[in-house]
DNA sequence: GGGAGCTTGTGATATGTTTCACGTGGCAAT
DNA sequence: ATTGCCACGTGAAACATATCACAAGCTCCC
């Protein structure tokens, strides 16, 4: 009953879920065949208790009184994720940003590939990253449509966004992962997450004001940032 | 009473906050005086309610029945994050994701800097990048003592991360923001955020997965990420 | 001066998430 | 077989966060 969730799973369960699939393909490198909830948690900076309840959503992987058996898991994970669909990605704006996502080597690792480009400049259209070559910005709807791209890291320079946004809508993006430190209206069908740098710094900011304020070795400042996944 | 929080404020609301405080930067530009929590629960794509909670965990910024002044309030969120200090920021790691956040102009603009920069690669060493000169990694302890350095970035690959991460802890960083993706070990008054694409991707997978799996059009698919402060 | 209309700040409430604690099932060794 | 131990799965409790709804306070206008 793998496929059948009790109740829905929080979303930090499900990121939860991608650093428990990722500490799992590592173990199996390790030729790791079982692993404890215990265990697991403490490779992941989670605790016991909520990697089996993380689980739970979706259904029962393990083996009472013997743990999980990694590959098994690490597949079921996988499933749920949906990682292994091989979603094709578009990417816009080949910027310093960018070019580092073409680059990044965590991407094709976990099934996902960039396999189309765009950028507004004309210096850098016609150029070739990574086997991708760089097209202009008008032909982005033809080309998403024709490869059914469903999914778009935007990394323009926060004014354009917003417009690109439009343009991959229009297109039939259904997930966009925004780089730029704006707020972006997207229609309900789509989905959107963000990746804010600024707002990242300006948190450990102020937890470090605050920890300094608070005379910083009073109660242990925690380290742990939920949100941020931290570790 | 503006640095006296009644009760704490969770981690979502400081990065609320961090948009609040972009949003009425980007308003003063615009000349605009004066704000209510409406407009601006509008503009960040919060709620009214919220921003007005948000605000609260911090005093008492706006003025009944006429709203917020937008150049105090900025004043009071920039207070209250720590931006201005203008703490100094050390780089690890100058490979592609690395040379994009020295290249970032968000952190300039919001007060933060790249003072120091690292690599292990002798080509890269010495190399000047947005007139920061590239050091080695044996340099790192005492550059940052040096320069008094608290915060840093982790760009480096996933086997170094935790190597490079107690180096910076000997040599008394605070706050570390992560790149890599692996879960670190830090000790507990050392605070830590980290970006992961690949969890940003696949939670982004599971979304799409679900909302096909589950008839797409029936009960509209909600396009927030609140973690992810959508937008 | 007084009333109308607006918007904040905040108790109370609802919702969502994590943690606890233990019943259940499974393995190993005697 | 029985015993002892282990670790999962899960209802229930605790905790955290978001939403509601309204009293308090301000401005403007008459």
């Amino acid at each position: 009953m793998s496929g059948s969730p009790r109740g829905k799973a929080p979303q930090m369960a499900i990121r939860r879920l991608s650093m428990y699939y990722r500490t799992l393909a590592a173990l199996r490198e390790q030729g790791v065949e079982s692993i404890s909830s215990e265990h697991l948690s403490a490779l992941t900076g989670s605790t016991a208790a909520q990697v089996r309840r993380d689980l739970a959503y979706f259904g029962s992987f393990g083996r009472r009184g013997v743990g999980y058996e990694v590959h098994s898991l690490q597949t079921h994970v996988q499933k749920i994720l949906g990682i292994g669909e091989g979603w094709p990605m578009a990417l816009i704006g080949v910027g310093n940003l960018g070019s580092a996502l073409l680059a990044y080597d965590g991407f094709p690792r976990q099934g996902f590939r960039i396999v189309e480009a765009f950028d507004s400049d004309p210096r850098r259209v016609g150029t070739v990253i990574r086997d991708v070559v760089v097209k202009p910005m008008d032909q982005i709807k033809e080309t998403i449509q024709a490869r059914h791209i469903v999914m778009a890291l935007l990394a323009v320079p926060a004014k354009a966004a917003q417009g690109v946004t439009e343009q991959l809508v229009a297109a039939g993006v259904r997930c966009l992962l925004n780089f730029a430190p704006v707020t972006l209206k997207v229609p309900p069908h789509v989905h959107l997450a963000s990746v804010d740098l600024s707002i990242e710094v300006e948190y450990l900011s102020y937890v470090l004001r605050e920890s300094v304020a608070e005379g910083q070795a009073a109660e242990g400042a925690c380290s742990d940032v939920p949100r941020a996944l931290s570790g």
